[in-house]
DNA sequence: TTGACATATTCCCATATAGGAATATATTGG
DNA sequence: CCAATATATTCCTATATGGGAATATGTCAA
């Protein structure tokens, strides 16, 4: 077996920083293909080609108008994501606490 | 060029299912490998390679108790995949407040 | 209709998988 | 030291990928 396809689920779409770049940029708001070849550096092909990965995963949304193709984020399909990151949120603020511990049981000496 | 290695970053490391199946697991305490084989339903060879990704990352630590290994979460590696999907938070309850009051419009017809 | 602009698709290829099978390494008890 | 247990590593292969290059598709303006 090979690895999971990169359009199977929203984890896998992310994995490639270059499409996190992306939804970075969308986060601030809609954008056309050519503008996020602009803001990113990167050819018009490879950047049609992530954001169809996006839009298969239904990270990204899409509506024309006229030439162009206007994307934006859905950001409910990174609510998962979210979602299983903080079932360890217990665990991190615990390690941060017992680090702060440390650090004032030095300062005591 | 191909896809980005799976030890990249957390972010590819956890985009494998079984690797996200085996972190749910020692969320709940630290396993011996056999304890994770048993759980999961995997050959202990993929385990270990699984292991072996998580450890690459810093997404689990290791110590070794006789003739077993000890996996444990490092929970403040996933912290940076949780602060990536928070910056979307904002985005995604706008969503939600959208789809709350058109249902609430509905219902005052 | 034609040309220009905007975006998508196809073809090519080097590369890193994940799992299966077999085997290697490490540790312990006797 | 040896056998048993626990875990890691190596070899194999089908497969999907991301970028580059070239090209196709779609839409508007005149």
């Amino acid at each position: 077996m090979a690895r999971a396809a990169t359009t199977s689920d929203a984890f896998n779409a992310v994995a490639e920083p270059r499409r996190r770049d992306i939804l970075n940029y969308l986060a601030l708001q809609e954008r056309s293909v050519s503008e996020i070849v602009d803001a990113m550096e990167m050819e018009q092909p490879s950047i049609s080609k992530h954001l169809k990965v996006l839009k298969d995963v239904g990270l990204v949304n899409v509506r024309r108008e006229g030439r162009q193709m206007l994307y934006r984020v859905n950001a409910t399909a990174i609510r998962p994501l979210w979602e299983w990151t903080t079932t360890f949120e217990r665990l991190w603020r615990h390690q941060l606490a017992k680090v702060k511990e440390n650090a004032e049981k030095k300062t005591d000496l």
